[in-house]
DNA sequence: GGCCCCGATGAGAAATCGCTTAGAAGATCC
DNA sequence: GGATCTTCTAAGCGATTTCTCATCGGGGCC
């Protein structure tokens, strides 16, 4: 299975290539938005990783390039937590998933598979659970119809809560997966975060699905009464 | 569930880490020989997951030091490609497994899921004994149908004699297992513990299944009536 | 029956965990 | 270049959990 990494960081290049070289997959690495289309559209590949910050051609204009020739070819998209505007965007031209630097390799590698395995069924559009609603393309949320402003970490932290609904997610797993490889452990920036998280979910509607689990994490609950 | 990373390349040892962390155990870290093989003997761990080439103690050692406290620990012993002298005499000292670097990352994880499946349980995410449920993703224990909470000590030790279930297990094993071998052996904690247990399963239910073998330890009967 | 051990239990001390709050540091937007 | 918003740190507090200790009870053995 062929991949193409589209990054002009060389040592994330790298990182990413590598990890995913080990995994069996087979990478080519593209260093600037020109060179990364012109490989996307030889049609080798299974699957784009895509940053959207590039030199020569914008991650932006590779997708809608990509977009030309291949409407089923899958874009993961990484952007840095402050771009929101660039996810809308590239959603909207047809990317198919993003994910904010720094993130965790597990988390990259568990999109790629869930891309590969059906390709097009799994959406980046819009998650619900409870009577919370998530929209990756409008980067809006509603609880119970009533809308909620989330800032850019919020509404990561809840997207990750509501893909893994009912589960206790350890803080080594929320904070590895939202807050990416570089996160202090002893930290407790996740505590602060799901306490704006609950006020403003209880805000719109009364009280907030987050369950605490002493000692274990955290759940989202999907029985929301 | 907790898993110990033995491995002095501290790149490797965070990248195992975290990637197992995002699976959802529970990971230290030790970055040579003699605090791994220290590390190893508190009891606290379900698995190891052990360097070869380490300084101060060789991971041969290690294991050598593991097995005379444990028999049955399951250790995965990480290789050079070269060192196959190695693997088999980590293989006769009583390593489970091994795997050649650079291996991937979803082998790894593929070994170390087998290694913690035990006998008799459908997946290792969850567990049934007599009329008691037991369920690690989510955190829930239920008996008869209905839903027990349990601090993090009590299911634990639930989940504990519930991988053991009809076996009379001593309170130097359970101390071991659940609170670390280290723990002072004149506690009488663990005699608190099967009360509150007890007291919990049993206001679901009636009665627990709980046994005291007097002068012995405890069990956990299956044959639930 | 009486004694002795082992385990059960209740009360309370100690430790831990997580929530809240305030504010510093950094980013962003006019 | 401020003003504002976001992100993160750190400290204090309160609640729960964990553990210790002392006492109680009951079974086995003489």
């Amino acid at each position: 299975m062929r991949i193409l990494v589209v990054e002009d960081e060389r040592p994330i290049a790298e990182f990413v290539q590598r990890g995913l070289e080990a995994e069996g997959y087979s990478v080519s690495c593209a260093y600037d938005g020109e060179e990364g289309l012109a490989l996307a559209r030889t049609g080798d590949y299974a699957l784009v990783v895509l940053d959207v910050l590039l030199p020569k051609l914008s991650g932006l204009e590779v997708i809608k390039g990509i977009r030309e020739d291949d409407e089923a070819l899958p874009v993961i998209m990484l952007t840095a937590l402050a771009e929101t505007d660039d996810v809308v965007k590239g959603l909207d031209l047809g990317a198919s998933d993003y994910l904010t630097k720094p993130f965790a390799f597990a988390e990259l590698l568990a999109r790629i598979r869930a891309h590969l395995r059906q390709p097009g069924q799994v959406s980046a559009t819009s998650l619900e659970v409870g009577r919370i609603n998530l929209d990756f393309r409008t980067r809006e949320v509603q609880r119970a119809g009533r809308g909620v402003k989330l800032t850019a970490r919020e509404f990561e932290l809840l997207a990750y809560l509501m893909r893994h609904p009912d589960q206790v997610l350890s803080r080594a797993q929320i904070l590895n997966a939202v807050w990416g490889y570089d996160y202090d452990p002893g930290t407790n920036v996740l505590d602060v975060y799901i306490g704006y998280l609950r006020r403003k979910l209880a805000e719109a509607d009364g009280d907030a699905p987050i369950q605490t689990v002493r000692s274990a994490g955290y759940r989202l609950v999907s029985a929301d009464a």
